[in-house]
DNA sequence: ATTTAATCTACGTGAAACACGGAGGAGGTT
DNA sequence: AACCTCCTCCGTGTTTCACGTAGATTAAAT
């Protein structure tokens, strides 16, 4: 007989990961060897255990399932990352591809392409939702309209001192009230606020708050 | 043979209705007979069907699950509402109880408990799941310590202008910007912010972009 | 050892936004 | 007629934003 495809997955919900692989049982040639609710847990599962697929949430407690997906392609290359996620912003899933996962669905899809998608990221290939390839395609229109290459994108990551002051006032923390806890001035922080915006690329406090939630710096 | 429970299932996720119908399967005495992935799909099937049992997800597109819940209670008080939700705020979990829902789970949950939840709810009893009830408990002894009875909370709602302002902020519209999109003034705006933030209790933008994630007024 | 680059810190200025309170008019209810 | 809600608008003082500038510290590169 052949062998099965062995999957692990990453999702915070119990009841999702049941659902998921309660849907996989029915797929005689895919087996979920494991499961883990964060990223901690999964590392750890991974001492041990060496999956060909590993399905991961995007919006994960702690690490996000795109940081995560970094680290699995340096440290164990050979293990193929597939990014279930609720939202397809653009950003999203551009940074997903750039940290080198090899499937990005949306959370409206059906177990049939669940198991399709396994299966062609298991002989290599790369594997999207119709609602992700349409974006896909729609941002490269977009691009070569406005003469923008593709990965000439923001690269900018924030610094600790960014983060910190991105969490404050995404959670909802005034100029005076940050400055007041972090033991600096006001303007320091407008300074801060101002820097993370530029590397953001967002313009108003709205889009950061949406950015901090999306990549699980706050939560909602 | 008895009756089993009907139950129909509402979730803008197709993975999570696929994954949540799997693991119902196992359980005999439970048949999901149909499924929605918004209010407007759920209603058209009501016309036909009475479920037993509504499981909803709190956060549909158009109309929230607690407004979905209210409507239900109106119209078809037989049927028994049951919400699942990836978020555990206390407001969150007072206005679906207030609306009228049996049963508040969070979606870290496995399978085992979502099915006690379906089997007591149909029996007529509330089943709240560990997290959420922790929550009321914690809520409650707060409320005692305060002062404030139970009920006394806010039942404001917005009007549909605010409705309408709310969105356009919380879109990252500036001021003027939403003043010349209304065509009113600077000023009004400014009012209309206000009340909204008066009436729902918050004090600043993040809380309100939050708000309108949280209650599907605008898309993350 | 010196240069270079990154980071954290801070300020000045004018425009925009916020908090607080007041108020008039349109439209519906009692 | 009296009442209420909602939408509209303003005055005033404080706070934040946008944009540019810049000193201090530190780490990496040559």
């Amino acid at each position: 007989m052949m062998k099965k495809i062995q999957v692990i997955l990453v999702d915070d919900h119990q009841l999702i990961r049941d659902g998921i692989k309660s849907l996989l049982q029915d797929a005689q040639q895919i087996e979920v060897i494991n499961e883990a609710s964060s990223a901690a847990e999964l590392f750890q599962l991974l001492k041990c255990q060496k999956p060909d697929i590993l399905i991961l949430d995007v919006s994960l407690p702690g690490m996000s399932g795109i940081e995560i997906t970094k680290v699995i392609q340096k440290e164990f290359p050979s293990i193929r990352v597939m990014i279930l996620s609720m939202y397809i912003g653009e950003d999203f899933i551009f940074n997903a591809l750039k940290a080198g996962a090899r499937g990005y669905l949306h959370k409206n899809i059906n177990s049939y392409e669940l198991i399709t998608a396994i299966e062609e990221i298991n002989k290599g290939n790369e594997y999207f939702s119709t609602q992700v390839s349409d974006i896909i395609l729609k941002s490269f229109v977009k691009k070569a309209h406005t003469g923008v290459k593709q990965g000439e994108e923001k690269e900018e990551i924030l610094t600790s001192r960014e983060l910190e002051i991105l969490k404050l006032v995404a959670e909802g923390f005034s100029n005076p009230e940050i400055a007041e806890k972090l033991v600096i001035s006001i303007r320091t922080v407008e300074s801060h606020k101002t820097h993370i915006m530029q590397k953001l690329l967002l313009n108003t406090v709205a889009d950061l708050v949406k950015f901090a939630i999306r990549n699980n710096i706050i939560e909602l």
